[in-house]
DNA sequence: TGACTTTAGTTTCGGTTGGCTACTAATTGC
DNA sequence: GCAATTAGTAGCCAACCGAAACTAAAGTCA
């Protein structure tokens, strides 16, 4: 099947661009499609009539990635950055993560992982690609994105890295657990891993047991990003 | 003129529909538009072509508040609710907050501001105005939106009201002030407003400091909402 | 005049959070 | 046995935050 075949009328009014994350090789990568010399494009596709944003951005990454992705969610519609490969008017993104098998090899025909320092995106969407990424890291405190990257048990030191290879940098372990610990988010299993090296860890699942919300006062701190 | 006449093309492909909210009467109010019996709608328009959506929501929230909003920003696409008064196919929500004269006395022709909770919105509209609530209340802590609802100077116990008329909730005096002096946002004034009864109060102004944004750990209380 | 009310603004206390250093624990490799 | 490596914990300290209680300056009214 070519792109432009799954892709609809090419004069369609709209389009649904998906920035889809997956941690691979201990880095950050995001599936790009190769066009043109040099240049790459994310995955796109002009909705059928009656088919709802959220379902065809789903649909999309199932097609585009293998695996149904751990999180989705819609960024914005974009149309203030004129250049596009569809030239359609807006173009709703969508960001996702996924990860498992299909995502460990090679991607299908088409597609690529690249690391998202090195996806050369043009116009809007690299607009799309940098919004995404600032989108997901700030939901990684509202959703849980890391947890659905990981299997059904992890190791804390698993988790904790998954955290710092989508947020970019380092954490403090110490602080990490404590406030994992406090918000009762894991529960332990009776099950230990020994990796090669040093202590076996202990095995937890993601179990949330759910807390009364606090209602907290205004953060000025946070004022002006 | 007429709201179709303003509107452009019948058949357009997307709309841009904007929740518009003001301070008024010591309540939130909204920006409605009265259609059919008892049913209203948020203003809403059709881009022409080649202008980009803010603008279009910008030039929107100019023509039917007749002020420029203090602060606007995009919400989503919103195109899974199938019920709008444009019959397209996705609509592009808005959300701004505006004051001022212009807003003071009734609004221009076949606009309303209502009570948020008295808004008889429907289908997609109802699940724009939802969103627009939640993001501008969570979107306080980030940008000044408090401040550009009120004059270049205004006194702590004005900025703490509209804090709370915004948010729904009150505030604590103590903690409003601390936080608020620790980061560097407003500067006194040697003027002083006596309001009648009780001690006069200083005058501030908005004068934001730059101030080294530091790094966050992860905040898992804050997940699963 | 002087007590009372009203609104503005500050101080102090105590509990919670979160970063950091430093520690203990268990395993592999030599 | 001993170093290296990874897992996990303890405790200190500074920052933050909600609450109560305080002081300060104006108007109201007997």
């Amino acid at each position: 099947m070519t792109a432009s075949a799954r892709r609809g009328s090419a004069n369609a009014s709209h389009s649904v661009d998906l920035v889809l994350f997956a941690p691979r090789g201990g880095v950050l990568q995001v599936l790009v499609e190769r066009i043109g010399r040099g240049g790459s494009s994310l995955p796109w596709v002009a909705p059928k009539s009656g088919e709802t944003l959220a379902l065809a951005a789903r649909h999309l990454a199932k097609r585009c990635a293998g695996a149904e992705p751990g999180w989705i969610e819609q960024l914005h519609a974009f149309g203030d950055q004129l250049k596009h490969p569809a030239r359609v008017a807006i173009s709703v993104g969508y960001v996702g993560v996924v990860s498992g098998p299909a995502v460990e090899g090679r991607a299908s025909a088409g597609a690529t992982w690249v690391s998202v320092t090195h996806a050369a995106l043009q116009g809007r969407q690299a607009a799309i690609l940098e919004t995404a990424l600032d989108t997901m890291r700030w939901r990684l405190d509202h959703a849980p994105i890391a947890f659905k990257l990981l299997s059904a048990t992890f190791t804390l030191s698993e988790l904790q890295a998954m955290y710092e290879l989508l947020l970019g940098w380092s954490l403090h372990k110490a602080s990490f657990r404590r406030s994992l610990q406090a918000a009762f988010l894991v529960e332990p299993t009776d099950e230990w891993r020994s990796e090669g090296r040093g202590r076996p860890a202990q095995l937890y699942r993601f179990a949330p047991r759910k807390r009364r919300t606090r209602r907290r006062g205004v953060r000025f701190d946070l004022l002006g990003h």
